[in-house]
RNA sequence: GGCCCCGUAGCUCAACUGGACAGAGCAGCCGCCUUCUAAGCGGCCGGUUGCAGGUUCGAAUCCUGCCGGGGUCGCCA
């Protein structure tokens, strides 16, 4: 159930009619028209631009036709009101019965706020894709908290998600790993290591160092790299990704594939995939021009394998192979996302890190050229998180190898609300990390706020079994609703209603952050509620004495409780039942 | 210098993807409150949406040019 489009249908039957009656003309497009709730609730429920819309292409003034509308639609028992206003919007007010069903449909139908929208399309979310040289760190857990959420969103709004991560293991940094973690196997058999400039420092490879002694004893002591640097390459990422893995674990992030760079090497995928862009006379040898501006001291013209980025929108052509021969990173992520094509995804999302903005052209470029233009690929870029602790900013010195990890921020603030406060912000906004705010009760902590709306729910519901009301959902869904008449208990139905279309549209922009803001508002709307029982009692959810009114407003407040838990599910954040 | 992102109230951020008078929360000011659930409630003040043009019925949103901040710029991933 979603009202809005419900009201949409019935603007474009009531045109429909009018066409038919010859006061519009017939076979107008009536794609641009629109009806969503105004900003100013003075203006009503709902407000449709049809009329301004069709102004032009009927050869009629917009307020008009506003007006020949207005006549339809208050045929329908549901609008109670309908006014032209300003330069032909058409304002609607709903009748206290459509606000009082959408409580009922609430507590009625599990699938309210789903959506259809998707419309089963396959979609793969790629996210995360850290290197598998060291834990996650907390910039990893803002783009996992995002990604995963957008996954859930889409999965919410009708598409067939898959959670994917791209094990970068298959460049010179997993070499760097092995060294590193030879060091700390040194070490574990007694010899003094030396961690070298460039390889990695971090205490969480001593671990390592031991395991690799348990494996192999010293039979690795004194060999050459040529021996030992393979199998400890895999050793080392294995347990690099079963970290990895227990990090995201402990943010409630679960992926559904796993796939490996290295695989693609020698596999010949990525040869095939740059074959294929041969084909179409995208890969070619040829001589770049050095950046515009500032050219490097050492730039010299050379002749490389480029890929023409610039056939989909690219500034300049990138090369796919470095000059030692061997593959750029670029060359086996188009591999990778040729893989994604060949799957059959019919939309590709990408999730990086802010740092990466500079290859989302050349991404693009490549499915657009790998598909034919027929896979969509959208890249969400993960601004930065700056750590804070009362105020102050939180030092962390990645070169030193004690980074604040996501294991520490979980640990710290919680999963919860880690994943809650990480969604309160745009992507593409810095994101300020208060470890001291986010555990504060206090209003102006967005996960506080929004779990204290949901324990309040709880709380009527349990303070009516003590007022010994039947408050079950069965009973709740048989409620006589008309009882919901005073306008700030049909205020908050109408946030309610507005639910199934927030779902829309977030998933639309995939912008999971529109769920939070919305749970805020919704949360908002239910305390003002709240608060006003403190002296209007009549409004307050339980009335004594006076059951079938108590079960219609505590269904209110039910309803809202379900809306919240669904969309906090979404997040991916658990509801509280109660405040400790 | 090229490209990408950002710039909105004193602060932190929204704005339904082109809709009406740009909204919340903090902070500030003025009242109220000692509780159906306690960590408060109501109201007021606050704006040239960085600047200047353009597109149109209508622009924070789209286009052009500037200003400021961040990122990035063949052989890192």
């Amino acid at each position: 159930m979603n009202l809005f489009a419900d009201i949409r249908a019935l603007v474009v039957a009531s045109l429909d009619q009018l066409a038919a009656e010859g006061v519009l003309p017939a076979g107008l497009s009536l794609d641009a028209v629109v009806v969503e709730p105004p900003r100013d609730p003075a203006h009503g429920d709902m407000a449709t631009n049809a009329a301004m819309v069709l102004a032009r292409p009927a050869g009629r003034p917009p307020r008009e036709i506003a007006q020949a509308l207005a006549g339809r639609l208050l045929a329908d028992p549901r609008i109670a009101l309908a006014e032209v206003a300003g330069p032909g919007f058409l304002n609607l007010r709903l009748a206290p019965a459509v606000w009082q069903g959408v409580v009922h449909a609430i507590l009625t139908d599990p699938g309210f706020g789903r959506s259809t929208i998707g419309a089963g399309q396959r979609v793969n979310v790629e996210f995360v894709s850290a290197n598998p040289t060291g834990p996650m760190h907390v910039g990893h857990a803002r783009g996992a908290v995002f990604g995963d959420a957008l996954a859930s969103l889409l999965a919410h709004a009708g598409w067939d998600v898959t959670r994917e991560y791209y094990v970068n293991d298959g460049g010179a940094q997993v070499d760097v790993l092995a060294r590193s973690a030879y060091e700390r196997y040194r070490e574990a058999c007694g010899e003094a290591p030396q961690i070298a400039e460039g390889l990695y420092p971090g205490d969480y490879l001593i671990e390592v160092g031991e395991a690799l002694k348990a494996e192999y004893g010293d039979s690795l002591l004194g060999k050459g790299e040529d021996t030992w640097l393979a199998p400890i390459r895999e050793f080392a990422t294995a347990r690099m990704m079963a970290m990895i893995r227990d990090d995201l674990a402990s943010l409630g992030v679960k992926m559904d594939v796993y796939s490996s760079e290295k695989a693609l090497y020698g596999s010949g995928r990525i040869e095939a995939a740059l074959d294929r862009l041969r084909a179409l006379g995208l890969v070619y040898e040829g001589v770049l021009e050095p950046p515009k501006g500032k050219t490097p001291e050492d730039w010299e013209p050379r002749e490389q394998t480029l890929f023409r980025s610039t056939a989909h929108g690219d500034d300049v052509d990138r090369p796919v192979k470095k000059s030692d021969g061997s593959w750029t990173y670029f060359a086996p992520d188009i591999a990778y996302h040729w893989d994604k094509i060949a799957r059959g995804f019919d939309q590709l999302i990408d999730i990086f890190g802010a740092d990466h903005g500079g290859y989302v052209k050349r991404m693009k470029a490549a499915v657009a050229a790998l598909s034919e233009g027929r896979v969509p690929l959208d890249i969400k870029l993960i601004q930065l998180v700056k750590l804070m602790k009362n105020g102050q900013p939180f030092k962390m010195s990645k070169r030193a190898g004690n980074f604040v990890t996501l294991r520490e921020v979980v640990e710290q603030a919680g999963a919860d609300v880690t994943r809650f406060v990480m969604l309160t912000r745009r992507n593409d906004m810095a994101l300020e990390f208060d470890f001291d705010k986010v555990l504060e009760q206090t209003r102006d902590n967005p996960v506080f706020y929004v779990q204290y709306a949901h324990a309040r729910v709880m709380s009527v519901l349990r303070r009516a079994a003590e007022a010994g009301i039947a408050a079950d959902d069965a009973t709740l869904a048989g409620a006589d609703l008309a009882r919901l008449s005073h306008d700030a208990e049909l205020g908050l139905a109408r946030r309610l209603a507005a639910w199934p279309r927030e779902v829309e549209i977030a998933a639309r922009g995939n912008e999971p952050h529109r769920i939070a803001f919305y749970l805020n508002d919704l949360a908002s709307e239910f305390h003002a509620l709240w608060n006003r029982g403190h002296d209007e009692t009549g409004l307050r959810f339980v009335q004594e004495g006076d059951q079938a009114t108590s079960q219609a407003k505590i269904a209110l407040a039910r309803a809202t409780g379900v809306v919240i838990s669904s969309a906090l599910a979404i997040l991916g954040v658990t509801p509280a039942n109660e405040m400790r």
